[in-house]
DNA sequence: TCGCATGGTGACTCACCAGTCACTTTCGTA
DNA sequence: TACGAAAGTGACTGGTGAGTCACCATGCGA
């Protein structure tokens, strides 16, 4: 993702920074003060920008912000997943397993109340009637267990694990880590 | 507590009684939605009370309420202690510790929703700057930290464990289960 | 039966905050 | 430098919910 500013206009660069800017700030606030108690003045003061600016990124106000928040969140996880599995592809498949748990558990405990946030809003927007955010949220989850059912596949297929369905055991794997928070 | 009831006038035992009602409806909503998104509109309605009646029984209002709930989840959590431990006191340690471990963690699983709000809110209580609550909270954690400082302190007089400080393993203990919440 | 006290009620007030928009500032271009 | 477009701003609006209070209902004792 941000790899890819490099190549782009400096405008957009410098969009793409104040967008980021204005994430970090919310994912504190969000942190601290839960995502109901969080008033976006603050996120706005926080990112020192004025509370319309938050409107120019993120049309959808609150909510979008949320989102962008929950679907980074995501993707640093995917990043995780594909860090620890496809940096050294020829390890053990346990091995690498022992130390994407390790590496996932920290990142969870390093941001464990914006995560407890989010799991809340996770689980608010579940049950919400409000299709829209619940879809992109079971997307968000999806994108994260399609991301460990690949090295979890190729195990399979090298003979390092019994046969089972791959995504079953992301799934497993997955809700045990969130379990554990 | 409530076994007290029989010994008190007619009228002290409505009160209490509506005062549970009160609670009653307020951890539902508080488990549903969360303390901030509850609103006392709707724990007045479910426990069909006007919402002003709300405020003979908690003149200090929704926080008031909040405080109530903690503290009857650190009664419940107190008896259970005092429950296994007490039944059967020559039973060996490690084995009513097993038995505890499992009864309170069927405590919290039936409470997750309402614990994660309390988590919470502990969590944003401890950092704000309002002394009274804060001590309150303290004092609650100390409460079930002593019920189960007591029967440790026998086992280790019983030497079943070897010496240790009692409170430092009752805190270990339940910071434990909280963390597997 | 009357009158008073205890307890219940919900319309109202006020503070707060998400979201808007008319204005200002910044910046690229001629 | 001058102009217009793009981006930033914060006072304002509307909705919401915690907390209040003037009024009402019930029941008890005289």
């Amino acid at each position: 993702m941000e790899s890819l500013s490099h190549s782009l206009p400096r405008r957009e660069r410098e969009r793409l920074a104040r967008r980021a800017e204005i994430l970090s700030a919310a994912q504190e606030v969000f942190a601290e003060k839960g995502y109901t108690d969080a008033t976006l003045d603050e996120v706005a003061t926080r990112a020192e920008f004025g509370k319309g600016t938050l409107y120019n990124y993120f049309p959808g106000g609150k909510q979008e912000i949320l989102l962008a928040i929950v679907e980074q969140f995501h993707d640093e996880l995917c990043d995780l997943v594909a860090d620890t599995f496809d940096s050294q592809p020829e390890q053990p498949f346990r091995q690498a397993l022992a130390a994407f748990l390790e590496h996932t558990f920290r990142f969870f405990q390093e941001r464990a109340e914006l995560f407890l946030t989010l799991l809340r809003e996770a689980h608010r927007i579940g049950f919400s009637d409000d299709p829209g955010p619940r879809s992109f949220f079971l997307h968000q989850r999806s994108r994260a267990l399609d991301a460990l059912t690949v090295p979890i596949e190729r195990a399979v297929q090298r003979e390092e694990l019994r046969p089972m369905p791959p995504r079953l055991l992301a799934h497993l794997i997955l809700v045990n880590l969130n379990g554990a928070q």
